[in-house]
DNA sequence: ATAAACTTTCAATAATTTCTGAAACTACTA
DNA sequence: TAGTAGTTTCAGAAATTATTGAAAGTTTAT
């Protein structure tokens, strides 16, 4: 490993825990990304000092997160492990886990809260933030939900526009505007 | 407390995790937000039965987030805690501490990795994918930097757009399109 | 069927994070 | 100034999470 791939890998390490994996996995993802073949769970358990059975559990979770895939090459009876996909997919597939994780549960959570709700007088304010939240969260998993209908390359544009998104909206008001004259 | 109140504060809590906060703070912030009215230290210690100190951390931490404010109420020597905006302020502020937290150290790190390259033969493909990647965190930096340019009532209907934005997409496309012609 | 080459699991342990509560601190009142 | 009502800090305890490595499992070749 350069020095370079050292410090991305080790940094990654760090961040992985705010990306929702632990250091090692975090680790092993920033390898494989950087490493222009697939490796061997052996290969990665040498070069970044991880105990043979930590790299497997990492391999499986970074399979649960499609992060990376397994390559089988004729004649060896080894697996390989790559990643997969572009950077954009990768993007994306953060993304999703993440909004199954993270809003999700409270989605139903919000939803269950609000079926079964008792009316009395000292629950009406709770539900009314309740419901906020609720709304809140509907939202932006549909919005999510349309960005990942998107190809890699409208999305691309889509990010790229930036605070052009603002005028665009401007002017998707003024069209409807008109239409409702 | 109801027990719809408490099983959304024990949930909150939960999550609280995933959001980038630990337990107790996920459950004063959300005790606040469902309380019609400003709390004392003293209560939410023992509304929540977390010790005293623990709750002075955990305003600390909100205060950090600036998702509490503290209210003086005249003739009361004690301190209110009460949530600081709408819903869709917090939502933004947990967005905008997230991405500092979660890109922008990745950013800078990146960056001074391609600055200072080395351009041996090993390094090129490394190089070639660090680009990548941090191209995808500036054009994600700068679009969640137009979106918080937004007013909360623009972010609400974009959001509500939903899919819809796939349309306007194409939409600006095709006006692209004929302004090149 | 057995051995060889490899992978996965999981109980024990190590490392990290969170929480408590007593002590220190601050600010106001008499 | 001393006393009182409040807040904050922080060292150690408790709880949680990550890691190791030996044992169990799997697959292929002979």
């Amino acid at each position: 490993m350069t020095p370079e791939i050292e410090s991305f890998v080790f940094h990654f390490g760090e961040m992985g825990s705010r990306w929702g994996f632990n250091r090692t996995v975090g680790q092993m993802y920033a390898l494989l990304v950087l490493s222009e073949h697939a490796l061997t769970a052996n290969e990665i358990s040498n070069s970044l000092s991880i105990s043979r059975g930590n790299v497997s559990m990492g391999l499986k979770e970074l399979h649960s997160w499609q992060l990376v895939k397994t390559i089988h090459k004729p004649g060896d009876r080894k697996d390989y492990y790559d990643t997969n996909g572009s950077i954009w997919d990768m993007a994306q597939k953060v993304f999703e886990e993440r909004r199954k994780r993270e809003i999700d549960p409270t989605l139903s959570l919000l939803r269950g809260i609000l079926l079964n709700r008792a009316e009395n007088e000292e629950s009406v304010y709770a539900n009314k933030r309740i419901q906020e939240i609720l709304t809140l969260l509907e939202n932006i998993t549909q919005w999510t939900q349309s960005l990942q209908s998107l190809s890699p390359e409208q999305l691309e544009n889509l990010l790229k526009l930036g605070s052009g998104v603002n005028k665009l909206f401007d002017f998707k008001d003024k069209l409807l505007q008109k239409k409702g004259k």
